[in-house]
DNA sequence: CATTTTAGGTTGCAATTTGCAACTCATACG
DNA sequence: CGTATGAGTTGCAAATTGCAACCTAAAATG
């Protein structure tokens, strides 16, 4: 079975697998927020083989998560674009970023993200409840959504069983 | 030149597409999230490949992200176990779901993310100043971190000549 | 206006990674 | 003792990636 098949529901994490669960896509949509809009740049700056980027690109304005416009300048010129859903990932982005930088490069990070008024440093991102308290993983649970298929609640209602409800900490 | 080579810094987004990055990883720690610990669990519940979970499971214990400890009661039996380090991915992981939710299952998710003592949805993750202020894509910026090789400190020179600073609205 | 360069790809091929089934090895169960 | 189970490994076909070369249309150059 390949990853794209897992539950043929729409499990928001699986479907997003599909997106940054391979090679090359999140380093492009980063490429992107710094500012890369053409072919031969996201080659140069990531050294990515050409067929792959192709095929990665084709992929992101099918997901609608870039834009391909032409150039009105330079008529050879093509421009690939953040679109509002692909903007809308940037607290992903900051977190992941974080994080990796907390756990993964030991705190030796090569990139800060902060706020571009004051220079201040992006605190780190957080699951909040609705007013606002700040949640551990334990506090949180993932239950079915109203457009769950049957074997999805059956799934829950095993890891339920089995493992007294999701286990965050 | 491999996805893994990119700007051999500590780039923090780099890094951690090594972890999820590549298919499945993401998967398998949405899976222990859902309790699940032991080998032939994590193949039934994904369908994944018996090889490709064996190369995944030891990668993420590499990493620290699953602990992988012997169970008391029987011999023969292994538990993969969550970190601090894996368990901070919680943040991620549902803002990665909202994302999805919203821009990739158009609002028909199957999974939701619920307050446990409450039972109230999770709002939406964001990006906040140190104040609390929420902030746009727009008022986010990459900068140098204080371990950036040349390299990187150059290639941050040229984003900013070439695009008018970090492009993210 | 002929020539060269540039932008954005595609194509072919070798190397790596994945998917699948079968096999191993140690422990548990009956 | 015989069988089943947990946690893998092994071998092989199929898909994906990395690399270099090639292509086409549209600038830029002289």
């Amino acid at each position: 079975m390949t990853q794209e098949n897992v539950f043929k529901c729409n499990c928001p994490l699986a479907r997003v697998t599909e997106v940054i669960g391979e090679p090359w896509t999140l380093m492009v949509l980063r490429e992107a927020f710094l500012g890369t809009r053409h072919f031969n740049d996201f080659e140069r700056e990531l050294g990515i083989a050409r067929n792959v980027l192709s095929v990665r690109l084709k992929k992101l304005v099918d997901l609608d998560l870039l834009e391909r416009v032409r150039s009105e300048t330079d008529r050879r010129a093509v421009e690939y674009r953040l679109t509002d859903a692909s903007r809308d990932l940037l607290p992903i982005l900051v977190g992941l970023a974080q994080w990796s930088g907390k756990w993964l490069c030991e705190g030796h990070s090569a990139t800060r993200f902060v706020e571009r008024a004051t220079g201040r440093e992006i605190p780190r991102i957080a699951v909040r409840a609705v007013d606002g308290r700040e949640l551990a993983a334990r506090d949180v649970t993932m239950v079915p959504g109203p457009d769950a298929n049957p074997e999805l609640v059956a799934r829950f209602e095993r890891a339920v069983t089995a493992a007294g409800d999701v286990q965050g900490g």
